[in-house]
DNA sequence: CACATCCATGCAAATCTGGTTGATCCTTGG
DNA sequence: CCAAGGATCAACCAGATTTGCATGGATGTG
């Protein structure tokens, strides 16, 4: 999947020089006039990184980059500020606002291009595997969620960590010995039998309302976590 | 803790300036005169931040630029090239190279240190922003104010960290123990069981009136800052 | 000293967990 | 094709954990 930038300009001729170089270059490119365009456009998409013209009518670049700085989920998403100005001062007050780069007009694409790659290496490894997903499951380590088709799915400690597990490697089947090490512990003894209740009980969860059964019982060997039997 | 930042360059003038001034602006500084010096500095005490000459005796500064992304430890680390070359094409080598920005030479301490800060800012996730915005909920870090949905909350100190940590990874489950770390300090003791008085305590002061939860309480994980449970 | 804040603790309620049981399903042998 | 036997499923229960909440004492600050 391609990163996508959201270009942030009321000038149409440098929207239209950027939207051509970045697209060449394989980004996918989203565009907003204003300030309030841009916040609308950021809160429906997120973007990966966002090029955004220091001069806009209405909410002032500088003040957009705040805003954007002020929400934790926004936080750490990359801006580089187009600049006419070249005076020193100005440039800080970009940087200190919270943008981490700057260009100053007239640029290069081939400049712009490049310092785009330098700001997303930075960011993109941030967004990385907290969330496992499997057909519509997903499920968010770090936040400990689980959703089936965007519907949000509660289960106890010991579901959770057995989902997970599954979820590891879809389509491996997992004898019940193998379980119980995986998710309860190592050395627990509990009867082989409750990784059967405990398949039931996330079978329920998972299941609710008459979504597909993803879970496959294999007869006299486990379970695997894939669709149909 | 000041941040610890680590110069590469061989021209005892710059190093001397560039050394005053950071100082100055309250960064711990440490010099390296050639790349295997850099090597060896960075392995015995890892910089928050390397500020690195373009042009070094020995290993050249692109080259040591690659090594230091090479190994893991180090990939995060933000580089500034110093560069004396003007010239649009080996800036664009220096950025893909690795670094995260550069300054050409002559060049202010005061730009260097803005484009420092704005490095460090995206290094260190908690520098630089002064309010933190999460629903209808309000953080003032330079005030200690705290709103919701534009109503006024009473927190006391503890309180307050514990939200802002919370706000700053919404929807992120963090146990009691990190909660412990991050809220209370790394080596002081206190029970488990105390920070659920203070979620309590929070929860109380943030839901006046009838509010929704904000904070969802994940069993046996710990809590989080999101909607809904 | 008065006030604000923090921490430990005890109890009750909510939730999770592992086990039991009978019904049901599948496989296999005749 | 049918029946027997083993394995799995589903519902329920009781004990164990975990959390919520209230309180009282401790600590710090002006």
């Amino acid at each position: 999947m391609q990163p996508y930038i959201l270009i942030v300009e009321d000038e149409p001729d440098i929207v239209e020089l950027l939207k051509y170089n970045l697209e060449a270059a394989d980004y996918e490119v989203g565009i907003a006039r204003d300030g309030d365009e841009a916040e609308i456009s950021v809160a429906e998409r997120q973007p990966d990184a966002i090029l955004l013209d220091w001069m806009l009518p209405g909410v002032s670049g500088i003040e957009l980059c705040r805003r954007i700085r002020r929400r934790p989920e926004t936080r750490m998403l990359p801006i580089i500020m187009l600049t006419a100005r070249g005076e020193e001062t100005d440039r800080l007050r970009g940087l200190d606002s919270g943008a981490d780069d700057y260009v100053t007009k007239p640029f290069s694409p081939a400049e712009v291009i490049a310092r785009l790659r330098a700001v997303l290496r930075r960011a993109l490894p941030s967004t990385a595997v907290e969330t496992l997903e499997y057909e519509d499951i997903m499920l968010d380590l770090a936040g400990h969620r689980v959703e089936r088709a965007g519907r949000n799915i509660h289960l106890g400690p010991t579901e959770f960590r057995l989902l997970r597990h599954l979820m590891e490697h879809p389509g491996r089947v997992y004898s019940r010995e193998q379980l119980l090490d995986a998710v309860w512990g190592r050395d627990i003894y509990v009867e082989a039998r409750t990784v059967d209740v405990h398949i039931r009980r996330l079978r329920k969860a998972l299941n609710e309302g008459d979504a597909a059964d993803l879970i496959r019982t294999v007869r006299s060997a486990g379970y695997a976590l894939d669709k149909a039997g």
